[in-house]
DNA sequence: TTATTTAGTTTATTTTATAAACTAGTTTAC
DNA sequence: GTAAACTAGTTTATAAAATAAACTAAATAA
């Protein structure tokens, strides 16, 4: 009847960030903090758990002489993305 | 940015159900479960939270002697299931 | 030089989701 | 008539997840 939803995008703030990074090449960390009005911490966790997945690409460098978190959505992470957008469509449906 | 989603329908089950009673008049228990090929324990729980939440209407009766139990979505139900529809639209764009 | 700010990460706590175990009764087979 | 199996659920124990608070480490400002 419905197809399950992936549990790694079934997430408010994962979901939030791969639907920003989805429609840009890439973006740091504190963009998505302002775009997403997450905490520090639950998005530092989030990302790492896209990382891991394979879902999305992290990358730290240094602007500034600050430390630069830049992200960026992995072909399997679009992928996985379409996919959710696919699956939760018919959830929706009435 | 993204607006909250209500944390009682993003819920893979919930929202399964939901959306099940969105489109028939009541639905019994055992449709249900069949339906969302969840477990009975679960599909319980998650039923008693929708009740509670004043999203589902239960009814208990008796049916050849068994126990039956009718669920139905009430009019907060659907306005809750509505602006959930609307809410995650604005993720799932590219 | 100490206080504040930037840019995060780690960890502790709370909440949630889920399945296993249980309840209560019914039907069937012997 | 009684033991075994089935129906229709609920309760509860456990695992997993989400989140914010506390922390790290360095840079800049006062």
């Amino acid at each position: 009847m419905f197809k399950a939803l992936d549990p790694l995008l079934h997430q408010q703030l994962r979901l939030s960030v791969v639907s920003l990074l989805a429609s840009v090449e890439s973006a740091d960390f504190n963009f998505l903090l302002e775009k997403t009005e997450a905490t520090k911490g639950n998005l530092s966790v989030q990302i790492s758990k896209l990382k891991e997945a394979g879902y999305v690409e992290v990358n730290k460098t240094f602007k500034n002489n600050y430390p630069l978190t830049t992200c960026k959505l992995t072909k399997a992470g679009l992928k996985a993305f379409e996919d959710y957008v696919e699956a939760i469509q018919e959830y929706l449906k009435k």
